[in-house]
DNA sequence: CTTTTCTCCTGTATGC
DNA sequence: TGCATACAGGAGAAAA
């Protein structure tokens, strides 16, 4: 599933694939892939046709293609991966992918960007960049831990007055961006934290510590993520591949943990599952989990 | 207002 | 072998 790091790698390689060229056409499959685009998918297309994409920005899990038009004008083409989508460079007589849902043709008759998406959570939206440079329709997303406009405190605060368990926060895309809930369980691991813990119950060191080891883990996986990349392959499909040898809880259910040998447990949290270790990270005083 | 639950989707794995 | 069910889960809408 990809989360910041794996987003990261894939903006780096729009960057380096796709941002400088113009877009000669666009060719959406179906409604869905564009349905957080009020105007529709036809609306979509026109407005990106014709345009140089002239940046490739990126904050938590989302990310957006900066347009311009002939005239100059600025806008965004945003777009989320959801947890199975891909963006790849591909020639244009590739064939068609089995869950292809859009395509991008260049004026250079270039390799054509196009997005794959099996589970079809992901899609885009075109949208219009606010003061700072931010799409108008993420404003409510909070900045992610590597962005210079990150503010630490703030986010501890806010940890600190949520009447919830603390994983929630973590994964509260409007408290902070990019943690999905692999590296949401790792950062809990290394802080040694139970996510079900109330997160107003916790001391503002301890909310300091567990949002430095996501910042910290994340940038490790970014690190081993960023030299798997291949050319002609603009994705990396989630943990799987390259991080997952170095996750410590997540999907690590009855293995040693790393650090004290006590077998790892999973347990269910949000409809979904969380894994922890019992020794490291007790439950005490944990509500709603 | 804050917090929680539900829903969207399909490939893969498991159980009977 | 075939069919049913569980699971993966980001994010926004809806509910509590």
């Amino acid at each position: 599933m990809p989360e910041l790091p794996e987003v990261e790698v894939v903006r780096q390689g729009l960057a380096a694939h796709v941002v400088g060229r113009t877009v000669s056409d666009v060719q959406l499959t179906g409604a869905r892939v564009a349905r957080r685009h009020a105007a529709g998918p036809d609306d979509l297309a026109a407005r990106v046709r014709h345009t140089q994409v002239v940046d490739a920005r990126r904050r938590g899990k989302y990310l957006w293609l900066v347009l311009a038009g002939p005239a100059g004008d600025r806008s965004a083409l945003l777009l989320h991966l959801g947890m199975s989508g891909q963006l790849l460079v591909q020639p244009a007589d590739a064939p068609d992918e089995r869950h292809l849902h859009a395509r991008f043709d260049f004026a250079d008759d270039g390799p054509q960007l196009r997005f794959v998406d099996q589970r079809t959570f992901g899609g885009m939206a075109l949208a219009e960049l606010d003061a700072d440079g931010i799409p108008d329709s993420i404003s409510h997303i909070a900045p992610d831990p590597f962005e210079p406009v990150y503010d630490r405190r703030a986010v501890i605060e806010r940890l600190k007055a949520r009447h919830s368990a603390v994983k929630r926060g973590l994964l509260d895309q409007g408290v902070v961006s990019g943690v999905g809930n692999i590296y949401a369980d790792e950062a809990l691991w290394r802080a040694q934290v139970h996510g079900g813990r109330a997160s107003d119950s916790l001391t503002r060191p301890v909310l300091g510590r567990v949002l430095d080891h996501a910042r910290e883990v994340m940038g490790e996986a970014l690190a081993q993520g960023g030299t798997s990349f291949d050319a002609l392959y603009v994705n990396v499909n989630g943990a799987s591949g390259y991080f997952d040898r170095s996750l410590a809880a997540y999907g690590q259910e009855g293995r040693p943990c790393p650090r004290c040998g006590t077998p790892i447990r999973r347990e269910a949290f949000m409809n979904r599952s969380s894994f922890s270790c019992p020794r490291c990270q007790p439950a005490t005083r944990a509500p709603k989990f």
